[in-house]
DNA sequence: TTATTCGGAAATTAAAAACA
DNA sequence: GTTTTTAATTTCCGAATAAT
């Protein structure tokens, strides 16, 4: 008997070597009125017998079989029993690729050796100098960090029930119920610190939009101390900033931002699992999630510039989040399973978005500045197979349009996730493509290769493709019930973008053949986009003027439609689908007409010579494209 | 007096080996 | 397929040490 032991002992009683128990928070953890997190059990598979068979590297593909074993770096002195076998497989394995740092290097110098490396904060990737937050006792107040004031605890937590509706399906960043303690245990030490009047007085008369401003500028005014720790929080931080400025029209300052956060990212090797120190199964998901979120961040908004993004240049190595308990809910009335990534099959939670997500943008992953055709239809194989995997929960046909309210809060999430989700989607072949945009030889590219009669759709082109994703993307118009939810939330300035890029897109087609019976399809297109644009954007600066813009983009698609129809009414009836053989192509035309500093990149870029030989030599020795066009820069070339 | 640190014994458990 | 063995990994005792 004596069953004495507990399950699992908390991470403060591991750490202490204290007699843990099974409530949380334990009694320890009560009794010093510490934190009392879980700790995940990974007791470690040891694979002794394979020394030879080293696992085959990991390609580019962040999508692992297994989270890799983590020897733990920082602390230096982890005693290494047993007889070198599996260590010295476990060094070759994670050793593989990854480029070191001086400090890394100099690490493995100790490593055997018993030393623990102090003081070496001054060296580039060296350990962080000692936190001072970790001072237990001395309690600082909120004011003295962020210089404010939290609002008073019921508004506070308002708020994040407002920011968990509004965001955390759609950007998962955090725990919920771990953070939700977290804050409550702050709340709660906070209220010793601030007198009640002054709580009372801030309940009656809050103000949302005087305390944003003031809460952006105390983000701004401490970013250098948020940042001088790369922490999870740090980087969390710089995404919210990074989409508070794309809202707030300061684009510029939205994309530094977002490099701010991918840097801090990869400061803390957030990149590579391999490299974190053992954490407890919660800390390691909402890593994970940390850092998908930062990733597709920066790639969304490197793409959206048109400029090469910083994380995808680098291998990483991070599995995909699991579900935690914040994120079990299902969708009623569907039930699919879904494939993870270590190939079990699970039901479809609202988390699995994220993971869905996650898939698609490194499928549609810019590493490459400049592509190859080849590659780019490979690309295209694959966003095509990705399609196929998505689960009825996440497929916005799944909902009805005319719900007028959906009853069901997770049946809510799902039609949110579902609309964005497909929209991303076709977003990442307008993206994909869209470096051919300008060229109208390259427009009519078959897209499939190999065997005509095997393919149903094997002989869509390029335009093709285009003008099916952006009409689709179009459509969500139908959806307006989930479109004006939508709205309030975060996803609204990406959506809001993305529909504005597909506007362009169709406008650029419609310009580009402008006696074809498309034509109509594409205005009713704009127009539908311009309707979504106008109901999800809920007056944003972005969707403001992208709608005057694509509305702009109407008239001139109008003019020119009469322009066309005059110069040849005069003419004899001939095909209207006439070949384009011109040797001046139409985009060519427009941009000598506009600035001639943006004309300067699509010039380079198709030149009569390269796109010549572009059609003749499909194999490595082709030349390459460059992707850097930035959409203002198609846009540019479209007036 | 109370809290923290830590060597190391004992308990636990996943994987491997032995057995049926 | 089940049981036993092995070895890695965890809990936490208890003594030393530090903080209050």
């Amino acid at each position: 008997m004596a069953p004495s032991r507990v399950r699992s002992a908390c991470a403060r009683c591991r750490r202490q070597k204290l007699k843990c128990d099974d409530t949380r928070p334990c009694q320890l953890c009560i009794r010093s009125d510490a934190e009392c997190t879980d700790v995940i059990n990974k007791r470690r598979r040891k694979n002794t017998r394979a020394q030879s068979q080293s696992r085959k590297p990991p390609e580019n593909r962040p999508l692992l079989t297994e989270t890799a074993p983590s020897h733990d770096p920082s602390p230096g002195l982890q005693t290494h029993v047993g007889p070198g076998g599996n260590h010295a497989t476990d060094l070759v394995t994670s050793q593989r690729e990854r480029a070191h740092s001086t400090f890394h290097h100099a690490q493995e110098l100790f490593r055997n050796h018993m030393t623990t490396l102090r003081d070496s904060d001054a060296i580039p990737d060296g350990a962080p100098a000692n936190k001072l937050p970790q001072v237990q006792g001395s309690r600082i107040p909120i004011f003295d960090i962020i210089g404010m004031q939290l609002p008073s605890t019921p508004v506070t937590l308002a708020l994040l029930d407002a920011y968990l509706q509004a965001n955390h399906w759609y950007l998962s960043m955090f725990h919920e119920p771990s953070f939700r303690a977290r804050l409550v245990t702050i709340l709660r030490t906070e209220a010793r610190f601030s007198n009640h009047d002054t709580l009372h007085s801030l309940d009656s008369q809050f103000n949302l939009q005087q305390c944003k401003a003031t809460w952006i500028k105390a983000v701004e005014d401490h970013i250098f101390w948020i940042l001088k720790e790369a922490t999870l929080e740090s980087i969390a931080c710089a995404v919210l900033m990074s989409i508070e400025y794309l809202l707030e029209r300061k684009t510029q300052l939205s994309f530094t931002m977002s490099g701010l956060g991918s840097r801090a990212a990869q400061a803390m090797s957030l990149h590579d699992e391999a490299t974190w120190e053992p954490l407890d199964f919660i800390e390691i998901q909402v890593r994970r999630r940390v850092w998908w979120s930062i990733y597709m961040v920066d790639v969304y908004i490197a793409q959206a510039y048109g400029k090469p993004s910083v994380l995808p240049t680098v291998q990483f190595n991070v599995c995909e989040p699991k579900d935690l308990d914040d994120t079990m809910a299902t969708c009623p009335g569907i039930g699919s399973y879904e494939v993870r990534e270590d190939g079990t099959f699970k039901p479809v939670t609202i988390f699995s978005y994220n993971r869905y997500k996650a898939q698609l943008y490194s499928i549609a992953d810019p590493t490459a500045h400049s592509i190859r055709l080849p590659h780019i239809k490979r690309t295209y194989a694959r966003l095509l197979d990705w399609e196929k995997t998505v689960p009825r929960e996440l497929k916005l046909g799944s909902f009805s349009e005319d719900q007028s309210m959906i009853d069901d809060p997770a049946r809510r999430v799902f039609s949110l996730q579902a609309l964005t989700l497909q929209v991303s989607y076709d977003y990442k072949h307008l993206i994909l493509f869209r470096p051919f945009l300008l060229s109208r030889k390259y427009l009519s590219v078959r897209l499939h290769d190999g065997p005509i009669e095997s393919q149903d759709r094997s002989d869509t082109t390029i335009r093709d493709q285009l003008f099916t994703s952006a009409l689709r993307m179009s459509s969500i118009c139908r959806w307006q019930n989930i479109l004006s939810i939508l709205g309030n939330t975060t996803s609204a300035v990406q959506l809001c973008f993305q529909c504005f890029t597909a506007g362009v897109v169709l406008a650029m087609l419609a310009l580009s053949e402008l006696s074809s019976p498309r034509l109509s399809e594409c205005k009713q297109g704009l127009a539908r986009l311009i309707k979504s644009l106008e109901v999800a954007g809920s007056g944003s600066p972005l969707s403001r003027q992208s709608v005057d813009i694509l509305m702009e983009a109407m008239h001139l698609i109008s003019a020119e439609e009469v322009k066309e129809l005059v110069s040849r009414a005069g003419k004899p009836a001939e095909d209207l689908r006439d070949v384009v053989s011109d040797s001046v192509t139409w985009s060519a035309d427009s941009c000598g007409a506009s600035d001639a500093q943006h004309a300067m990149q699509p010039d380079a870029v198709h030149g009569p010579g390269i796109w010549a030989e572009l059609d003749l030599t499909p194999d490595e020795s082709e030349p390459e494209i460059l992707n850097s066009i930035s959409l203002y820069q198609s846009l540019a070339s479209l007036f």
